[in-house]
RNA sequence: GCCCCGGUAGUGUAGUGGCCUAUCAUACAGGCCUGUCGAGCCUGUGACUCGGGUUCAAAUCCCGGCCGGGGCGCCA
């Protein structure tokens, strides 16, 4: 096993012998020295060969990218602007790289997104590219440590599901032996199922499938969701827990990665609570700005830019229309046109959707008869609904729009490792 | 599902009917030089997405396929 990572060079003093091992980033050789810049997934250090070394000739033939093990001794004075060197005793090559590589680790040139999704492996070695998945890891982390410290537990449901889903989203099908199953769209029915198997707070960190045909830099296939559901609760509540876990998960990362904000778009974490307003009041501010919004349908993306603009960063959208929220969606007390819902938003994209659940199984019925679907087809959601299910709340968030927009990605795509879109499906 | 734009060496580009035997950068191979550091200099290798059509002549114009980027819709 590894002993050392580079950056565990920091703190050796002069004269120490230590062995690195990583990919060689660059090599150069001159006629009495040589230099190879050796990375790993902690940094680059720079071991100095000289012609005294005896493995000074494997240089001369070594490949960009090969996998190098090299040790050394860490120097009086540092004159690599790496900042980090050692003066090599040793070299042995565990791995050749083949050249030319499929693109450019270091070259000062730009490559598509489609060759680098194509190479995404070379492409995950450029650190500016390896950092979204250190910022995204630490987000979900402070996220889950948050739901964690409130007594939630995490769980796994199904992702094969039978015809009955929630309605709206198109769906995957997949053949499951004799029979057509579904790729499901997301936890939402499992999680509420759960909530009346008594164990009150659940999340659930898994991936999502919508086969809608979008080709925007915002949609992915298939998507990263991170869901709660909890008893006991109404929207507020849960929307209390999504702004304090989302708060823990940009403090979490902007503390733990290095030089975070140095590449984060958002370099503090955020205040809570966020900002709300209304579906009703956003519509007043459409009319003021002479947009023109038809109450009781869904706020297209033009819309939300105008919006969005009146926010910093994060702020919620409540009480959206019933006719556009769904059949678990409950309504409002004081008017039942409208719901206990709301949607996370940053400028004009979309982040979370959640809304307190109806938790009347008559009334859940009719809501899900009201939609067009098939109530006999949601027999094994409707029954758990029968026997004490409490009132509860949740919400639904896409990690890779989270990360997204904390690190102000152009697009979704590159909070993917292999993202899923329209047509891609490889690698 | 509808609409717009695009596809040229490994990578990224210039070229919009003949001057293309296709530009430049980077990579790669070789050489010179140098405790270098986006090193520099010289030489070399390497490309018009596929199929059909128009034309004396197509990278360039037309049609279709495949692939890519984006807008709308929908959503996380």
């Amino acid at each position: 096993m590894k002993e050392n990572f580079v950056s565990d060079i920091d703190g050796m003093a002069a004269g120490k012998e230590v062995v690195v091992r990583g990919w060689a980033q660059e090599i150069r050789v001159m006629k009495n020295i040589g230099f190879i810049i050796i990375r790993d997934s902690t940094g680059l250090v720079q071991a100095t060969v000289k012609r005294d070394c005896p493995d000074f000739q494997l240089l001369e033939k070594m490949s960009r990218e090969s996998v190098v093990s090299v040790s050394g001794i860490i120097p009086e004075s540092i004159k690599s602007n790496v900042g980090r060197e050692i003066i090599t005793s040793q070299i042995t090559v565990l791995n050749v790289s083949e050249t030319p590589l499929l693109i450019g680790i270091t070259d000062n040139v730009e490559t598509d997104m489609d060759t680098r999704f194509n190479n995404r492996f070379i492409d995950l070695r450029k650190p500016e590219i390896a950092r979204i998945f250190r910022a995204k890891s630490a987000i979900l982390w402070g996220m889950r440590n948050y739901l964690m410290s409130n007594k939630f537990m995490e769980v796994q449901t199904p992702k094969t599901v039978s015809a009955a889903t929630e309605g709206g989203a198109e769906l995957f099908h997949v053949k499951y032996f004799e029979k057509d199953v579904f790729l499901n769209q997301s936890p939402q029915l499992y999680k509420e199922m759960l909530v009346a198997s008594g164990v009150e707070r659940v999340f659930e960190v898994g991936p999502a499938f919508r086969a809608e045909e979008h080709n925007t830099p915002r949609h992915l296939n298939e998507f990263t969701s991170i869901d709660i559901e909890m008893a006991f609760a109404d929207h507020n509540d849960a929307m209390h827990m999504l702004e304090n876990a989302i708060a823990n998960g940009i403090g979490n990362f902007l503390s733990t990665v290095k030089d975070a904000e140095s590449f984060s778009l958002l370099k503090n974490r955020p205040e809570t609570p966020f900002p709300r307003i209304t579906y009703r009041e956003c519509l007043q501010i459409l009319k003021e700005n002479g947009y023109p919004a038809i109450h009781g349908e869904d706020l297209n993306n033009e819309a939300l830019k105008i919006i969005g603009k009146r926010f910093e960063g994060f702020y919620f959208i409540t009480e959206w229309p019933k006719s556009v929220r769904p059949f678990y969606t409950a309504t409002l007390d004081e008017d039942p046109e409208y719901t206990k819902s709301y949607d996370l938003q940053f400028r004009e994209i979309e982040i979370t959707s959640g809304a307190q659940r109806v938790h009347n199984p008559v009334e859940l019925k009719k809501r899900i008869e009201e939609k067009g679907l098939n109530s006999e087809n949601f027999e094994f959601y409707l029954k758990t609904f029968r026997y004490g299910m409490p009132p509860h709340a949740g919400w639904g968030l896409g990690l890779e729009r989270l990360a997204q927009v904390v690190l102000g990605l152009p697009n979704v795509r590159e909070a993917s490792l292999f993202p899923r879109d329209r047509t891609r499906v490889f690698p």
